[in-house]
Formats: structure tokens, sequence, C-alpha cells
DNA sequence: GATCCACGGGAATACACGGATG
DNA sequence: CATCCGTGTATTCCCGTGGATC
């Protein structure tokens, strides 16, 4: 038997199929149970929730730093387990005499800015997160939302209301949560976000941990952790040590990298990541890409029109007319529509403008050609999956 | 209790107009 | 001038609530 048979028959044995055993895993716009590598920050975090345990309210709190250093990761991490260790403690205390009352526990909330473009759903999230009820989603206004949020808090211990992702809306930037700081009491505000937030409001919040950049082995440590739960073989340390290197600190770059990776050997009909499919991903790979996860939170049609757009021959997007066009052909929405979320979506950063070479026939200004800005491959993958 | 309807907010749509550029 | 770009905004549609009315 040579050597070529050798191979073929463990082609057949182990197929492409099985490369990859969980590919939800591998999702760089999910976060892992459990932080990796993230242990100082978190316990700096917890050392400025630390009131909570004497059963008062923290003062606030800003966790920034930049992209892909886990800062949602730990936070959410962080409000779900101290969710359980309130809620269980407590009932285990007072269910029995008291039939499981809630309002007299500090309760707490995340709301993320990304998926919530207006005070309204903001509030909405909030309120969805404090109260038991359900809390109806349209027919309610702003201001009696607000309202709700108040009295809810009004008569409890407290509540604990992280806001993610501060900064990336319009709607909801530092100085408008600073304002709605102030306006609730009994509440300590979390906001996480990219930027130091002195610069923006001063002395509004009481404290602050900076959230630094991923260490080469501590990225390495994530990405082995990764790939052993989504992959059937891992990687190696060394196509790890590669992935690390190259992302520079930021986790999210480096999940995109080891998620294009896997798609890449699937391509190629490997059972596993070789050298060259890391070399392929990292040679696809934007390396200042808007996060899938800002893109998946973009509403269905958004999603469906970057999903559409990358689907049309590049013939045929030549202009944004007849871009927008094509892609309205292709779904239920109109073709000013299109042409406006076009925009917007450039705009945003989810695309980018670039200049046609070739005048217009008869003359006039040059055409404008839309390219992506964040990773389509993982993005189209990540939507298949969903259906 | 069933029905009606004003109200609230968001998304989609349409369109106009100013601007850039060859 | 022709042609396409880019944006502001008014309008329409939709969905759901909750109080009034039958």
């Amino acid at each position: 038997m040579d050597l070529a048979e050798r191979i073929a028959r463990r082609r057949v044995n182990s197929t492409a199929e099985d490369l990859v055993a969980d590919w939800e895993k591998l999702d760089p716009s999910v976060h892992l149970d459990e932080p990796v590598g993230r242990g100082s920050v978190l316990e700096r975090i917890l050392d400025a929730m630390e009131p909570l345990f004497r059963g008062e309210v923290p003062s606030n709190l800003a966790v920034w730093g930049p992209q892909g250093t886990g800062k949602s990761a730990i936070v959410v991490s962080l409000l779900s387990t101290l969710t359980d260790e309130f809620t269980e403690s407590r009932s285990r205390l007072y269910t029995a005499t008291r039939g499981g009352e809630t309002r007299d526990r500090v309760r707490f909330a995340y709301a993320d800015a990304r998926r919530t473009s207006s005070e309204h759903k903001l509030y909405y999230s909030i309120l969805e997160h404090l109260t038991p009820e359900s809390v109806p989603e349209r027919g309610i206004g702003t201001e009696t939302l607000r309202d709700r949020i108040a009295t809810e808090l009004a008569g409890s211990p407290g509540a604990v209301v992280a806001i993610d992702h501060v900064g990336e809306s319009e709607a909801i930037d530092q100085a408008s949560l600073s304002t709605m700081a102030t306006e609730f009491e009994n509440a300590a505000w979390i906001t996480i976000g990219r930027s130091s937030p002195e610069s923006l409001s001063p002395g509004e919040m009481a404290a602050q941990v900076e959230v630094p950049a991923y260490r080469t082995h501590e990225l390495i440590d994530l990405l082995t952790v990764r790939a052993n739960r989504g992959l059937t073989a891992g990687v190696s340390h060394a196509q790890a040590r590669r992935i690390a290197e190259w992302a520079d600190g930021d986790a999210h770059d480096a999940l995109v990298a080891l998620f294009t990776a896997a798609m890449a050997a699937r391509e190629s009909g490997n059972a596993q990541v070789r050298d060259a499919d890391v070399d392929v991903a990292i040679d696809r790979a934007s390396p200042d890409a808007v996060p899938v996860g800002r893109v998946l939170a973009l509403s269905e049609n958004r999603q469906t029109v970057l999903e559409t757009l990358f689907e049309i021959p590049e013939g045929r997007r030549e202009t944004i007319e007849t871009t927008a066009d094509a892609i309205a052909a292709n779904s239920s929405l109109t073709q000013t529509t299109v042409r406006r979320f076009l925009y917007e979506l450039a705009d945003d950063g989810f695309l980018e403008k670039v200049r046609t070479d070739a005048t217009p026939p008869g003359g006039g200004r040059r055409a404008t050609r839309l390219e992506p800005r964040f990773p389509v491959a993982v993005f189209r993958q990540l939507r298949s999956l969903e259906r």
C-alpha cells in the first residue's frame, strides 16, 4: 500500500464533514461561559461590586478597552453568575416564608446598545430584565417606560444595570447615559465601551476598569480552548500561535481567522486544519473589519441586503443604482429602500465606497462600488446555520 | 366579553435637491 | 451639460397596546 492509498483511506474514514464539531463554539460573536485568561480584570470588577455582598448598591462603573479584549464576555458572565448567586441564596432563605418574593433583592439588567438603537428600546430592554412580568414591546410610550423603571427601582433594594457597546450607536452615547444615570435612583450603572469615560463625562463614573489587549500567550490559550470545543481535531499550538501573533491582541480578529481557517479546510476537503488553511484565513482577513457581532445585530432586512449583495456578480454591481436594482429584484424591498440601506450601511462602516475607474458613458461623475468591511464568509456561514 | 379606535414607535418608502465630476 | 452621488425629510404602512364603547 503506497502513500497515496493510505491517504485516500484516511480521507474516506474522516471526511471534511467531521472537521467541525460545533460551529457555535467558533462563533466570534458569541462568548464562552467562562472567559479565558481574564482573571485579573474579573477581580478588579468584583472589587468594584463589593458593596453588593453587604446588600448595598455599588457605585457606577465604566469598563473600557479596545475591541476584542473580552469586555462583554467578562461582564455578561459576571452578571449571570451574580444573578444566580443572589436569586439562589435569597430564595433559599426566604422562599419558604415569603412565597418567592423577588422584590426584596438586588436585580441585574443587561442591555446591548448595538441592538437598542433608541431610548425607547433601551428602556424596554432594561425593564424587561428588572421585572418578572412581561413588558409590551409596542404601544407603550417612552415616558411611560421610564416611569415604570423608576417605580420598579423605587421600592427595591436596587439594581445593577450594564449597558454594553456604549458609543457604537448615536442614540445611546456616554452623555445620554450619564443623564439617564442621574434620573434613576437606587441603581448602579456599568458602561462597557471602547473609549475612556473621563474624557466624556468627568465625575460621573466613580470607578473604572481598563481592559488591556490580550497578550499573545493568553490569546493562544483562548484559541486553543475554542478550537478544542469547536473542531474535532483542534489546532496545533503552532497554528494557534500563528493566528495569535497575527491578531495582535484582538480576540475578535483571532476568532474570525480561526473560523475562516476551519471553513477553508472544509472547502478543500481536509479533515483537520492545515497550516495552509491558516495562511488562507490570514490572507483573506482584513485588519480593521467591523466585528461580525455588529453585523448580526442589524435588523433582519439589512442583513438580507448584505447577504444578497455579495451573491450578485461583480459585473452587476458597478454602481449603487444597479446594485440596488439587483438586490431589490431578489427581495421584497423596493429599489429605493435598498438604495437607502446601502448608503446607511456604508455610512455606518459596514461597507466601503470605492470609486470606479471607468467614467460613465456620456461623461459625468464616476460611479461607486461597494466593498465589504466585515468578514463576509463568516457572516454568511453563521447566517446559514441559523436556519 | 367583543369590538373599536386613538395612540405610540419603528420600518419602509418615495422623492427632492444639492453636490461632485468628467 | 450629463450623470451619478449622497442626504434630509415627509409620508405611509404596520403592529401592538390599552382604554372607551357597545
